[in-house]
DNA sequence: TTGAAAACTTAACACTGTTAATTATATTTA
DNA sequence: TAAATATAATTAACAGTGTTAAGTTTTCAA
């Protein structure tokens, strides 16, 4: 069976450099510009053969979300060395700030576009690395409350307000919201201002 | 000049006519599935007539925003009634969740596309009912603050937060990534969960 | 070497936003 | 009232989009 071996890794390979240049592509000239036929051109395929490698551009966009989530996670890498909760949590936050303003494309794609979320429905798939991330900033929370550190509540709760908060930093800020809120150029040292607020906040007394 | 003026009447009508029908267009079937062709056809116009009265389709969205922002408004006319300033505050934040869980088309065009803050910035325009909204959540805040509910702070921090934070649970839960942390069924009661607790939260003690 | 299976491409469809050139309809002037 | 002008609306077209069906080339086993 090494012949077929071989064929299906061949297989993977040209998988693999499709999603590599379509996330290039995705980078250099934001997602709304991406198109099936200038991915084909990079990846020096017709754009038809694309089709016959994933099921549609959605499917595409699906694969390189993954991609941002293992970005993702190596910002977070560092976290564990944090004992405090509260520390660890604060530090979370600042990563994703950092990562949605340093990635807005990823970002974009990850957290805003549904061309993604569509196909993962249809698939019936799932982001594992996007899963984990979330189960590491609930387990956080449980901790937080667990040492007494947090008024206790539900961590769905907590974790779901946390998360919707640097979410919505991020996302308004991306989008240029925030810009009518404080000028152009306080936006990013508002937004860490704002996380920081909430964490202090949240503290227990 | 009654007769320049009777032209630059039905002028605006046909502007008008335009915005009703793309604005109903788009709450139907979806912002990402409305072209000029369609509006062009609900309003009995060839395409490019649609050119006359708007210099592009980002155009037309911007526009149809200002119907937006003033629902919005609506949505808050009994806030005022309200004395309890941080009462007033977690209504506002009720009141947004659901105006964006009912009218997802609008909060979409509103507060997560781009398009329309294209034509924005090209304009130089501003959304008084956008900017009106926002003052409003500052005063909310500020007064919060001299009454010595909250602990003080800088307005625009908190103010930021707080709006980031409903704005980051409306567009997740639109968006459907909020089942990845709740099962679908509890997102909505989940969500005002976290609003309770942010409110709770941030309420001095 | 032949025949089947896999990989890939060409041509085409039905769309999209937008522009230039053209026609029809009012309005103003001679 | 008739001709000239300005305004309003349209047709035709361009360059692009995602996607499919049909046809071609390549690869590999018998």
């Amino acid at each position: 069976m090494s012949i077929v071996d071989r064929k299906e890794k061949q297989k993977q390979e040209i998988r693999s450099l499709i999603l590599e240049e379509s996330m290039k592509l995705f980078v250099e000239e934001g997602f709304s510009k991406v198109s099936v036929r200038k991915i084909a051109e990079r990846v020096q395929y017709s754009p038809t053969t694309l089709y016959l490698y994933f099921k549609d551009k959605n499917e595409i966009l699906f694969h390189c979300c993954e991609s941002g989530f293992g970005k993702m996670l190596e910002h977070n890498i560092a976290l564990g060395l944090i004992s405090d909760p509260i520390e660890r949590l604060h530090q979370m936050g600042v990563n994703y700030l950092s990562f949605g303003l340093e990635n807005p494309e990823y970002y974009d794609l990850m957290f805003i576009q549904e061309a993604p979320m569509a196909a993962l429905i249809e698939m019936g798939a799932g982001w594992s690395s996007g899963d984990q991330a979330l189960e590491a900033l609930k387990m956080i929370v449980q901790d937080a409350m667990d040492k007494g550190l947090l008024v206790p509540a539900k961590v769905e709760t907590v974790a779901m307000a946390v998360w919707s908060m640097v979410h919505g930093l991020v996302s308004l800020a991306i989008r240029q919201r925030l810009d009518k809120l404080v000028p152009a150029e306080d936006v990013e040292k508002t937004m860490h201002e704002s996380l920081d607020w909430l964490l202090k906040t949240m503290k227990k007394a």
